[in-house]
RNA sequence: GCAGGGGUAGCCAAGCCAGGUCAACGGCGACAGACUCAAGAUCUGUUCCUGUAGAGGUUCGGGGGUUCAAAUCCCUUCCCCUGCACCA
């Protein structure tokens, strides 16, 4: 082995190897206390990015540590493969998608291979592959291997199926309609960020559109599409495009006039739609009149060219008063029509509409993007400040924010409207089609609105250990806020068959909320001792519930096993879990699992983001490969990088030249541990102390640090604190090669949980066991020499003084003197200290007890001058300040033996006094500015 | 709209909950020195301003307040970011 050549990726295979082989990793029942931690586990949707492995990296580091610490862990993994990820990547494989095809070639993936992948069944198990060995194994993570799953298997299936008669037992399986996107070529579609689906409008909304039934003298429908329907007070026109042809349909038994486009979308989202086949140019429709719902005033039908038949109905009700638009239409139609102001906002005067366009200078209906701006700033200060004014009937007098849905819910109940979802962008399909919103009657919903569960789960959720607090206090918001879940789906996706509707999938967030009970299963099928095929609800109930009779011996163990590991200690997931998989995970749980089986923590961590925060994507530049990047920087490298660059409850920026400087201090501690066996053996019992001293400070950080799941504080201890106080003791001379060794072993078990790989490579110099089976250190208070870490304190100060004066005098140094504050002055510090203590610290008390010993008088003048600045100066000291100058060092005799490496960094000659001795030399008449832990220093 | 997070020195990023150890961890960048034929790597030191004695001054988005003391607590204001459901 090269001492001084860290070759990591030597190391890091070696050791992979080892740990493997003898399978470490494999969870065993035999300390009585347990610790069963596991991450979100990843949807299959591709080659995974530097930034997945943050959350998992963290994962690893406190299994190793809880290990460590004498629990038996679980550490269990494995794949959520339902949904469409991994169909999607299959799609992309099959219509040769350009980068899809060059990636999996970049990879290595050979053509044979890449044909395959147009199945996705065949995705889910060639990335399973590469997730475990290529990410997992490669970061040295100690999964239990033995039990990994995927959610397509047919135990899942079975389990989740189980899990759903469940729920319909707990009356939270129920039906009712739903709207989802959809496309009339393709079917259903998902509408998100990563665009899986769709070509156009990831970031689309669906929104809820009141529309409003204005009846004409014939009684046909004209209907209004608005977000605003408490507005409706303040119609005064509607507004149809004289170009566009209307077609005339019965919905629900009445006749509508609206767009050929609008009658498409509703056909999709209302049973009774009945198109009429007839015609009606706008044209035809201005002129005419209806009637306003509620207030039943009859108003004109006017032109309107800007009126868009793909938006909403197409058809507008006109409010000038406080909608931009219609104010600027109106005064352009030259119609002799009053705005009717219907709400009192502060800021404004009778027509809000006109006087921000008069403020903006609107004077077109072109201008569309002043009107965008003026009509948010309308909406906005409506919204929070606005009352409805005396025109509003019986809302008159009601805030607006608090009265949208009382006016859209008696349109409703009058049968004077509906609600027509839209789009608040287009969306377009894969296949080029438009994407629309569809009712589904009869879908089933998971009901989280349930009032027991809700509050129970909000009461349980109280006692868990949840990281980070603020996610804890946020989280009983998000559980009232979260609604019922549709559950189920049509379409090609891969997930468990609905037990109680054919031909329908569960959708892959509800197949993932109890999961982690699946793992103590999946071993043994892995091991092929249970079939999945064998599990029925009989055996789920007796395993997880405790109902029923176990089969044969195969039950028993596995409700064992069961009942040993579960609950979930920390489910650790990224920031994206926060409102959807982490409270359907507890509610889930809460639903169907027993109190003492339900979770007990969550830990959220936020992501690596490329520079500039921007989410890390392909798409956009993305970033390094996992495989590249253990490569390039090595994986403890990475393992340190992502434990310590920031907090768990930040993004971090993804920065490659950190991560090369983390690699650099792996190197250099791997040299400095490596030169330390070159050393003399030398005993100075008061540095040796100290070392042993700042160890035992470590221990203690590092713990207390690791309980709270602080990795960060941690890792700064044992990496940098550490590292630090072993180079001062160097860099002072100290070379005690038994306290040395002491030392190197201890700091390798403590870096192991990080970087296990460099860990196990030092201990083996030593040693023929892993240190990824040792016992952390545990905390000696025997070890603490605190006489020593104040000595070591006040060298340092000493040291640092006489640096200051050097640099700002600019003197090079002939010969320094320093001056130890006398025997009197460090008396009446510890009287004060402990006056301070009381709450009883005074200038007038502590002179008086001063001048009662005779042999002060002399120095009267001297005391109280010192005394007076004595409260202020305590006054900033902390616990630790304090508890220093409480201990009994001689300030003298400690910096007396240091006089060697004084003089060595000053390079000149250096001399202590005694201020306490008479006839001291002073020719700089320093020795007054002498005091506690701050010795005067006079330099030649 | 609903909910959440954040603004810290040239940059990234700790600290804030439990006010004083904070001119503010750590890293990057920059500067100087050591090593080297040289470069790189590594090591040492410096890096808000002023200063020929260990000091002083001004900083933690802006404004105000509480306190002997505030980056930290309270109020107010401006600006950024994230999630919101069939996407995992």
């Amino acid at each position: 082995m090269q001492p001084n050549n860290y070759d990591y990726i030597k190391i890091e295979q070696k050791w992979q190897k080892e740990w493997f082989e003898e399978k470490i990793y494999e969870s065993k029942k035999e300390n009585l206390k347990k610790f069963f931690i596991h991450f979100a586990y990843p949807g299959v949707s591709g080659y995974l990015h530097v930034g997945h492995m943050r959350g998992f990296t963290y994962c690893d580091i406190i299994a190793r540590y809880k290990r460590m610490l004498g629990y038996d862990v679980l550490y269990p993994a494995g794949f959520h493969a339902s949904g469409i990820p991994s169909i999607g990547f299959a799609k992309k494989v099959e219509r040769k998608d350009e980068t899809t095809l060059k990636d999996l070639k970049n990879y290595g993936v050979t053509n044979e291979v890449i044909k395959k992948l147009s199945d996705p069944s065949e995705v889910v198990s060639y990335f399973g592959n590469v997730y475990v060995e290529d990410y997992w194994k490669k970061f040295g993570f100690l999964i239990d291997y033995s039990r990994i799953m995927s959610t397509i298997s047919e135990g899942y299936k079975k389990f989740i199926q189980w899990q759903f008669y469940q729920l319909k037992e707990k009356n939270l399986l129920i039906q009712k309609p739903h709207f989802a996107p959809f496309c009339p070529n393709c079917g259903p579609v998902a509408v998100d960020k990563s665009e899986t689906d769709i070509l156009k409008g990831g970031s689309a909304e669906i929104l809820e559109f009141t529309t409003i039934k204005f009846k004409m003298k014939d009684g046909t429908i004209l209907p209004a599409a608005t977000l605003r329907p408490e507005t409706i007070f303040g119609v005064t026109n509607m507004w149809i495009n004289p170009n566009v042809d209307h077609v005339k349909a019965e919905i629900n038994g009445e006749v509508w006039i609206l767009s050929k486009e609008a009658l498409e979308k509703l056909t999709y989202q209302t049973k009774d739609v009945k198109p009429l086949n007839e015609t009606i140019s706008g044209k035809d429709l201005i002129g005419k009149t209806c009637v306003v719902p509620i207030v039943d005033r009859e108003i004109p039908i006017l032109s309107g060219p800007f009126a868009d038949p793909n938006v909403a109905t197409g058809i507008v009700m006109s409010v000038p008063a406080h909608a931009p638009y219609d104010w600027i239409a109106l005064v352009e139609s030259k119609a002799d029509i009053e705005a009717l102001t219907i709400i009192d906002v502060k800021g404004f005067g009778t027509n809000p509409a006109k006087e921000v366009c008069d403020k903006f200078e609107i004077k077109s209906q072109t201008e569309t993007e002043k009107l965008d701006l003026a009509t948010e700033e309308v909406y906005k200060k409506e919204f929070h400040t606005g009352y409805l004014n005396e025109n509003c009937g019986i809302y008159a007098g009601i805030k607006i924010s608090d009265i949208k849905d009382a006016v859209k819910n008696e349109l409703i109940d009058n049968n004077q409207a509906i609600v027509m979802r839209e789009f608040s962008e287009e969306v377009v399909c894969r296949c080029g089609g438009k994407v629309l919103i569809k009712q589904i009657p009869d879908q089933w919903f998971i009901k989280y609105s349930d009032e027991k569960l809700t509050s129970e789960s909000k009461d349980y959720s109280n006692n868990m250990n949840i990281f980070p607090q603020e996610y804890k206090d946020e989280l009983p918001g998000i559980l009232d806020w979260f609604d019922d879940r549709a559950c189920i789906r049509k379409g090609s996706w891969l997930g468990t068959d609905f037990p109680f509707k054919k031909g329908w999938i569960i959708e892959p967030i509800s197949d993932s909320t109890l999961y982690p009970a699946y793992y103590i299963i999946s071993k043994y099928i892995n091991e092929n001792k249970i079939k999945g095929k064998d599990l029925d609800n009989e055996f789920f109930d007796y395993v997880f519930l405790g109902k029923g009779k176990a089969k044969d011996s195969v039950w028993e163990d596995i409700k064992n096993d069961f009942d040993y590991w579960y609950p979930v200690d920390i489910n650790l997931g990224g920031k994206e879990h926060k409102t959807v998989h982490f409270p359907v995970f507890l509610m889930n749980h809460v639903a169907i699992m027993p109190n003492e089986k339900r979770p007990q923590g969550i830990f959220v961590h936020w992501w690596v983001t490329q520079k500039g925060k921007e989410k890390i994507s392909k798409s956009k530049g993305g970033v390094e490969h996992i495989n590249e990047a253990a490569t390039t920087y090595g994986v403890d490298a990475m393992r340190l990088y992502y434990a310590h660059v920031g907090s768990p409850f930040v993004d971090i920026e993804w920065d490659s030249e950190a991560v090369t400087k983390y690699k650099n201090r792996l190197a250099s501690i791997y040299k400095m541990i490596g030169h330390i066996n070159k050393f003399k053996d030398l005993k100075d019992e008061n540095l040796d102390n100290w070392l042993k001293s700042k160890l035992q400070r470590t221990i203690k950080k590092s713990i207390d640090a690791f309980e709270n799941f602080d990795l960060r504080v941690a890792t700064n201890e044992i990496f940098f604190e550490c590292q630090k106080n072993l180079q001062w003791y160097i860099k002072r001379g100290g070379s005690n090669k038994k306290i040395l060794n002491d030392f190197i072993k201890t700091w390798t078990k403590l870096m192991t949980p990080i970087t296990p790989h460099l860990s196990e490579e030092l201990w083996h110099r030593d040693n023929n066991e892993f240190v990824s089976n040792e016992k952390y250190p545990i905390f000696s208070e025997k070890e603490i020499f605190e006489k020593e870490e104040v000595g070591e304190y006040l060298l340092s100060k000493v040291t640092d003084d006489i640096s200051e004066i050097l640099k700002v005098t600019k003197i090079k140094p002939k010969k320094i003197c320093i001056y130890i504050s006398p025997a009197w002055k460090q008396d009446i510090y510890k009287k004060a200290i402990k006056l301070a203590e009381e709450n009883k610290l005074n200038v007038g008390q502590i002179m008086k007890d001063v001048m009662s010993d005779p042999k002060m008088k002399a120095l009267a003048k001297q005391v109280s001058q010192f005394v007076s600045k004595l409260p202020g100066e305590i006054m900033k000291l902390n616990e630790n300040d304090k508890k220093r100058y409480l201990i009994d060092m001689k300030e003298y005799n400690y910096l007396k033996k240091s006089i060697e490496y004084l003089s060595d960094i000053f390079s000149c000659e250096i001399d202590i006094y005694s201020s306490d001795d008479k006839n001291v030399n002073d020719p700089g008449n320093k020795i007054r500015f002498a005091i506690p832990l701050r010795p005067a220093i006079y330099i030649e």
